[in-house]
DNA sequence: CGGAATCTCAAACGGTTGTTTTATACAGCC
DNA sequence: GGCTGTATAAAACAACCGTTTGAGATTCCG
């Protein structure tokens, strides 16, 4: 399990095991006996090394935002082209960050649970990691709709695109009783990104000429709704 | 508070009590003290009414699907009308549960916590709460594109329906975080219901044509996508 | 070498938690 | 009244967890 984690120092072995239990167990349910037994560590190696279990859930995030930024820097997301292909690329990073198979993923399982039930670490998580992608993905959609990033409108869009995203994550449990057989495919990744991005780009072209042909009007758009 | 629980039966008590806690704490952070000094019952009372802390957290789930199946039957779901009309009435009545102002809405929390940590009761949500609506929704997709529900290509839209709206469930604190002052707007439920159903009409609209037109063929579907 | 700094270890300490126990109060019924 | 089954009360129990302690290894450097 612990591929060639056993040769590093006690302290990157705690933060390793730390985020395998952490992302399992949650918080609470996690017990610094198990981290340090998984770690190969004696027991009071986590109080020594960082002041106590607190600490070293907040080291772990700090631990977890330095691999995304070493490994998905913000520029993948970015590419050139016209919009669609910029949205393309966007879905695939996005997912592929999703389903990271690099290692064992505990990293977005941890995000998860910060999701659910936010401690003080989910700021800053969407600070450093969340809002820069979200702007990059308004201004994607921004400019295949034909308004500003900024216009609820957009913002709205890019919520949905990541909604999509997200379900299949949050949802893995739920999706796998309900559509059998799908995550264990080997094209699952490619088949939700292909699907993402094709549901999304009709989505918004078709949202674009509603709004070019005036058929959902500026201010209908703040109560009623063009649609039926 | 407890609004007029007071008067109800201790073991009734008990339940609406536990509800709230390990929605708020999870199971492992709810403590048995905090749960019978909020229902107003003695410590002994978990252990006397259900055999232990465990069994309570499995009837609250039993109290949740009994709530559900009252409040929401599976017949509001559906309606008559053409399917876009369908598949309006289907995202407003799945927003609505999702975002149940009738009572402190501690339901759905739960459910949220068993999609990221699923302990058993996962199983019987989705057999008897979700999988109903999700087939429901499949019928209504396979109107729009003109494809057998059980086809891949509904599922996935389905599920991207979905995807969409747990978003704003499951992701509130980011989105509060990302764009100030969006749930707190007493419009807020109506805007993303008009939202999501506009999105998802117009991506079901563009991938009929699609279809039909054959730019996307069945066998494109299994691999490289006719989409940029 | 020798001592200081760094690290590891086993054991124990408080505190909290789920659960059990024992006793008491109160209803219904013969 | 006396008995029985049900419900509530306070106290204690046993297990577990995070943390601390103090002593022993190990490493580093003069």
């Amino acid at each position: 399990m612990a591929s060639e984690t056993s040769q590093l120092p006690t302290k990157e072995r705690l933060l390793e095991a730390a985020g395998e239990v952490f992302a399992e167990k949650g918080f609470r349910d996690a017990t610094v006996r198990d981290i340090c037994a998984r770690a190969g560590a004696n027991l009071a190696a986590v109080n020594y090394y960082f002041r106590d279990k607190e600490s070293l859930y907040a080291a772990v995030f700090e631990h977890t935002r330095r691999y995304e930024q070493e490994h998905y820097p913000i520029n993948r997301f970015e590419a050139d082209g016209d919009a669609p292909a910029r949205l393309a690329t966007f879905i695939r990073q996005f997912c592929l960050r999703l389903f990271d198979a690099g290692r064992p993923n505990w990293h977005i399982k941890l995000v998860s649970r910060e999701m659910v039930e936010p401690t003080g670490e989910l700021e800053a998580i969407v600070d450093q990691a969340i809002r820069p992608k979200f702007e990059i993905l308004c201004s994607i959609v921004a400019q295949i709709v034909g308004r500003p990033p900024t216009d609820d409108v957009c913002q709205l869009c890019a919520a949905s695109v990541i909604g999509q995203c997200l379900h299949y994550h949050h949802c893995k449990e739920v999706s796998r009783r309900l559509c059998s057989g799908w995550q264990e495919s080997d094209s699952f990744l490619d088949d939700i990104v292909r699907h993402v991005t094709w549901f999304s780009l009709k989505a918004l072209d078709g949202i674009r000429d509603d709004l070019a042909s005036g058929r959902v009007t500026a201010s209908e758009l703040k109560r009623p709704g063009g649609c039926p």
